[in-house]
DNA sequence: TGTACATCAGTGAACGCGCGTTCACTGATGTAC
DNA sequence: TGTACATCAGTGAACGCGCGTTCACTGATGTAC
């Protein structure tokens, strides 16, 4: 059944964007290549055709989910409304109940901690875009001095819907990620001002 | 080999320290029974003894790691130095390189949000005890008001953390962390400042 | 107090199962003539 | 353009392994007399 190298990047494509929905959603010690595979409409031995090992697999989801999330943070609108729209929509009710298309930070954290270096790696490179992204539209004329506030106020987001799923308690839930979109543009608001003064 | 209830009581504490520390070292998929078993000196067959099914030791383990971070934060002296004090332990290079022994928020939290219905239970009883020891200090006169607020700024100093041992690159682990500090104390002393006037 | 016995914490082999990975094979398609 | 062949993406069974759990057994100790 040879097949075309276009064929060979669609299957490719389709691999990753299981891998990253199903490692997002059920772990990803939770989930095997035989799975994976299966969601992809493959089987599993076609799988090392494709990657070397389940490692490297994990190593290149995370880059693409994060340059995913870079994507749509790039497609937010201009000024206040887009960060006041990737604020609301991070701490909805919608993305804590759907982890298979949520953010992969909040999903993944620390079992990335626990991965491969080949991971950590990806990892390290794909906050650092998503965060640059961030960084340029608050503060456009110093990005760089603006990265660490920001990834701080990323980490309490990544924080809260995680807190926020692991916790069986709905209203608190709801106060918290409310009270975390209050805390989030204050801190951004603080970034871009601080910005803008200097 | 029968022992007396105080010897039972004594393995059972043994099983979930290892537990605990397994856990947050290796993930809760990341040890098996045997491997906690080992650490506690016994084999795996006696597990059966103390605890129904791995998914009740992770309930329990939880819980019981939760009360121990309440006890550290119970423990800290009054005042301002105390939370000063629980802030920069936390977000020290000591605790990102300690995982065994460190915040089972820190190093379970996204993990825990797949678990059962009990291990979840356990986490929210235990996390409110903990938020609500922290409001306590901060807020004496109405620390339920404060709740909210405090678990935001806990969720910033947890996220930090696993971004830190995310990440390879060591520098921008670092400025993330001071970073972080200095902003947990901002909401911090936000907390404590609206309760003085309120 | 001394003895016989019941208890049950702990042992370690075994269970079925799913894991990551390998491999002999298939057969549609790209390529060379 | 038509044909023969080489390629290789994909199949699905099999590998050894560790998982959570079960179980027959052991033997030190608490208890009853």
């Amino acid at each position: 059944m040879r097949r075309s190298q276009e064929h060979k990047d669609e299957t490719r494509r389709k691999i990753l964007d299981s891998a990253g929905r199903l490692f997002k959603a059920e772990g990803i010690d939770g989930i095997g290549i035989a799975g994976l595979m299966g969601e992809a409409g493959l089987t599993n031995g076609a799988f090392y055709k494709h990657f070397a090992s389940k490692d490297e697999l994990v190593a290149h989801a995370v880059a693409d989910q994060l340059e995913h999330q870079q994507q749509l943070v790039d497609a937010l609108p201009p000024g206040r409304a887009g960060i006041e729209e990737f604020v609301h929509h991070y701490l909805s009710a919608e993305h804590c109940g759907d982890l298979a298309q949520g953010c992969p930070s909040a999903a993944l954290l620390d079992e990335i901690g626990r991965c491969t270096g080949e991971a950590r790696q990806a990892y390290t490179d794909g906050l650092a875009g998503l965060m640059d992204a961030l960084a340029r539209r608050l503060a456009p004329h110093d990005p760089d001095a603006a990265r660490t506030a920001v990834t701080t106020a990323f980490a309490m987001m990544a924080g809260s819907v995680q807190i926020a799923r692991a916790i069986t308690d709905p209203a608190a839930a709801d106060a918290l990620l409310e009270r975390a979109a209050v805390t989030a543009l204050e801190l951004f608001d603080a970034v871009a001002g601080q910005a803008g003064r200097a």
